[in-house]
DNA sequence: TCGGTATGTTGACAGTGTTAACTGAGCGAT
DNA sequence: ATCGCTCAGTTAACACTGTCAACATACCGA
């Protein structure tokens, strides 16, 4: 086709990569609709393609969403990385990487509630381990180890446990409508983000 | 029909009270199907009913499943409350609400997959008030207020959204396998409910 | 050059939410 | 007591979805 000259590599055979452009539309999407599910069938229109194309690279409709939200966990480990990049103490550092959980789960509606709803079946924490082995996991635990030194195992966990449930709980309870909007509040909520 | 010596009161019309009875078999098949989506017309189909009859009832699937959102909290209240009752300590008292609110999660999972999905759709806190207006979310209004009765309007706002985010949270991480259901573990984070 | 396989296609099937048109039970007004 | 209206249910159909089977074709190594 006529798109040989926009992609750069990978551009091995009919339609180079669809995978990722699979992908890459599917996230597009949930930019756009704000509300509301996403099909298989959609992201496969979107992109240009038959709908029984996606099947040659996903198994299931779930395997799709499943790297959805992988890419989201992504995209919200770019946007932690960057909102620590400012601060120099590391509790500063540390709150900021809550906060930063919060405001993109706020602007990216769509997009976090694919990553709740379909979190189940993409990087379950495996060998007792806590939380799941992507970007946004790593990040926590690391800085959870550099805020806690002293700290044992378990109380590491504990610790990354209860950080992590405080902004995932308030994120999702502010897209639910359960807990009004309001940025001050949320601040005061994640101040706690760290607090032992 | 013959099932008119069944049913107690309400017994006005040709089923008698088909609301109710699609609630409690929406609530049945959540706790039989441990995993997956509930369909409108699986429940007319289990309820003996043909699928359009729901839209006498409910206006969409969402107003039924907003129903079943609302059938479920009330579900949690009770647990919640059965949970106070031994504990004589108010900070006792409320650190059971908390682990009821977990183990509530865990043990209907399907049902609270619906609960959390569909919360925004039901019972959204209102002329800027926090947390829906629902018997569990005044459980824990009440039991904040009699924990800090010094405290002023915001900071209780702000204990509350903290509670509620954090085993909100939680319960999610471990249906969604990110951190393991191992209860002294869960119990070390639910611990932290009410300090302050 | 040729055969095989990776990657796409069309067509079909079962199942979903939703609407429109229809039927009949029950109740109030005459 | 009967008429008529409205409530509460039905069947039929539509557009849509995820998924499978069968078919077509572009690429790549022998």
């Amino acid at each position: 086709m006529k798109e040989t000259a926009t992609r750069s590599k990978k551009q091995t055979y009919h339609h180079g990569d669809l995978r990722s452009a699979l992908i890459a539309t599917g996230l597009k999407l949930l930019e756009t609709k704000a509300g509301g599910e996403i099909g298989l069938r959609e992201v496969a229109r979107e992109t240009g393609v038959s709908a029984t194309a996606v099947y040659r690279h996903f198994p299931d409709k779930d395997a799709l969403m499943a790297a959805l939200v992988d890419a989201g966990f992504d995209k919200l480990a770019d946007a932690q990385e960057a909102a620590a990049v400012p601060h120099e103490a590391r509790d500063a550092r540390f709150r900021a990487i809550g906060q930063a959980y919060v405001h993109f789960a706020l602007a990216h509606p769509a997009l976090f509630r694919v990553m709740t709803g379909y979190m189940h079946l993409s990087g379950t924490c495996e060998d007792g381990e806590v939380v799941g082995d992507n970007r946004a996991g790593r990040l926590l635990k690391d800085n959870i180890a550099a805020l806690l030194p002293d700290a044992g195992k378990l109380e590491r966990e504990v610790a990354t446990i209860q950080s992590l449930a405080l902004v995932h709980g308030l994120a999702q309870l502010v897209l639910a409508g359960q807990v009004p909007n309001d940025p001050a509040l949320i601040d005061a909520v994640v101040d706690r983000f760290g607090d032992w």
